[in-house]
DNA sequence: CATATATAGTTCCATCTGGAGCAATATTTA
DNA sequence: TAAATATTGCTCCAGATGGAACTATATATG
């Protein structure tokens, strides 16, 4: 039976579809399983993720941390504040901006998530030496510190800079 | 401003957060791209990729190759049918069955949109040395080839085979 | 102060997507 | 042949997603 990866062998674009390829087969599975588990859907996880690494912020600087549309990230907000995930607290200075923090229950499911997807990585990396995941960390890493330049189209998104 | 990036250094999932973080910045874009130049969505591509590979292929046979529900590509062949791209024709022996085939349209159509994946990708890679490159595709392999073992819950979907 | 403009966050709406189930056809079994 | 089962491909429906427009608040300008 014909499969992907024998296409894979003609593609014009061997690095980025094997990259695709690869996060498709890495990442579908453990949404889906995280969505089954926790009730939570990928953009609400994005929020946990944000606000895991740094409390205070509100949902405008995730638009613009993650890139997604604002519609995407309120809804996920308030997803999450109705679980008890995540606090919103109005600003007493500028009471348009809400306030967002993750909560102590948020803090633990995305912990358990992340865990699944640690275990995943774990899991896919076994075929690989030590010193190839290092090369292959600084080359993913030198890509996507050169997003600006590449990027298509992303420049556009801020003309001012 | 906290960018997407500097959390990349605190992830617990160096590799797939790099990857996942790339042919996000990378695909999107060019797939937005596709939809405005060409009106082909995402799905009718993938249908348009396997059958430039290998004509004779049944709606079924893409679903197995891209691991796709079986509505998503029955709804995109249909739609690359009506716009010309594809043919398809009832097997003769198993009336159920529907040969399908890319026309030259449909061919010349998938060639313009592969090759500004194509230069895309090339932009990207301006990065990294050549033997760099090498490299990284080289350990994308070895990953994409060895799916079936670390991909979660990926054996469980043909219990048999 | 009044008006114009900018920003935060939400809702509306059209579209994409996948699960489940359906109709048509083929295959197996009695 | 008749009935049970499998397979192909489709439609229905619910949920996810993003663009655009909208409300409320803040800031800049006269």
């Amino acid at each position: 039976m014909l499969k992907l990866m024998d296409i894979l062998d003609a593609t014009p674009i061997p690095v980025t579809y094997r990259m695709a390829f690869i996060i498709n087969f890495y990442r579908e599975p453990l949404i889906r399983r995280m969505e089954r588990d926790t009730g939570l859907i990928r953009p609400e996880l994005t929020v946990l993720i944000c606000l895991s690494f740094r409390a205070g912020l509100n949902a405008r600087d995730i638009c613009e941390i993650t890139e997604q549309p604002s519609n995407t990230v309120s809804r996920a907000v308030a997803a999450l504040v109705g679980k008890g995930y995540v606090t919103r607290t109005r600003d007493a200075v500028d009471t348009r901006r809400n306030v967002l923090a993750i909560t102590e229950a948020g803090q633990a499911v995305h912990d358990r998530i992340m865990a699944t997807f640690e275990a995943a990585e774990r899991a896919m990396l076994e075929t690989l030496a030590p010193h190839e995941v290092e090369t292959l960390t600084q080359l993913l890493d030198k890509l996507a510190r050169d997003v600006e330049r590449w990027a298509p189209g992303h420049l556009t998104k801020s003309p001012g800079g």
